[in-house]
Formats: structure tokens, sequence, C-alpha cells
DNA sequence: CCGGTGACTCTAT
DNA sequence: TATAGAGCCACCG
């Protein structure tokens, strides 16, 4: 649990200069933002484009690191491998992951994204 | 250096 | 079909 705060702080270290601009995060949320609207797609699928065969859980930290940044992280985007919104609980408002993915026309049942693999988006297609 | 943790995923029972 | 366990990589103290 504390954990997530401390990344959080460590986040305020990786953003000054001197630091691993090509970290992981700062992959992942590129990536990230590259999704396009109307679209969603899963943190395995990040992890493999980014050339981790499961580190869908780095992927989730990433995430959990995005609260806030400049170029704004559409992490709402990132669902897990089932469609669920896994992560919802993370944002401001455990509805608000939801909120933002149906304002983009996509359905959600049961914290579920409806015809998930219609709305899937592979990071490595967008090459 | 080592242990613990995590917004996941897969395999086994 | 559902539940349980292990694997995975990165970061922190």
């Amino acid at each position: 649990m504390k954990r997530q705060q401390k990344a959080k702080e460590s986040l305020q270290k990786i953003l000054p200069s001197g630091n691993k601009e090509n970290d992981f995060f700062q992959q992942v949320w590129e990536l990230v933002r590259q999704i396009p609207k109307g679209r969603v797609t899963s943190y395995g699928a990040i992890a493999a484009a980014l050339g981790l065969k499961s580190g869908a859980r780095m992927v989730g930290w990433a995430m959990n690191s995005s609260h806030g940044q400049k170029p704004v992280v559409p992490a709402h985007r990132v669902v897990n491998r089932n469609g669920q919104l896994s992560g919802k609980n993370h944002f401001a408002t455990p509805t608000l992951m939801q909120e933002l993915l149906e304002k983009e026309g996509i359905r959600i049942q049961d914290d579920t994204i409806i015809n998930f693999s219609q709305h899937f988006w592979d990071p490595q297609q967008e090459s």
C-alpha cells in the first residue's frame, strides 16, 4: 500500500533533469498516449510492445505514477486482458474510468468493456 | 544485497 | 466453469 505513495514520490525524482528519461514508465506513458480515442488496450499488450514478456505488472506501476502527468495519460484506456476496469479504483473516482470510456463511445457493463476485442488497440499495430 | 509489493497473466486443479 | 497458485520485472528501504 505505502508502495504506491512512495512510487508517486519517486516520480518526482524522474521528472527533474539528470534522470533516465528513457525510463520504463516514460515508455509506457508515451505508448498509452498513442492510444486512439475510443480504443483500449491491455497491460500485457503494452508490456509486450515494450519488450516485457510478462511485465504487465510493471505497466500497472507506471500507470500509478501517471497520475498528474503533464501529457495526459489516458490510463482509462488501459484495462486488463479481460477488458475489466481493474484499475478504476486507482483513479480520482472509481467511476471516472468508466465514465471516460463511455464518453468515448465504449459500452461498459459490470466494470467490463463490451466487445472488448472490438475496441482493442494493438500498440504494435500503430507502427 | 535482499525482501516485499504490485492498476497482470497464465497454468493447473 | 471457477478458484488457486506461481511467474514475471521494476522500484524502494
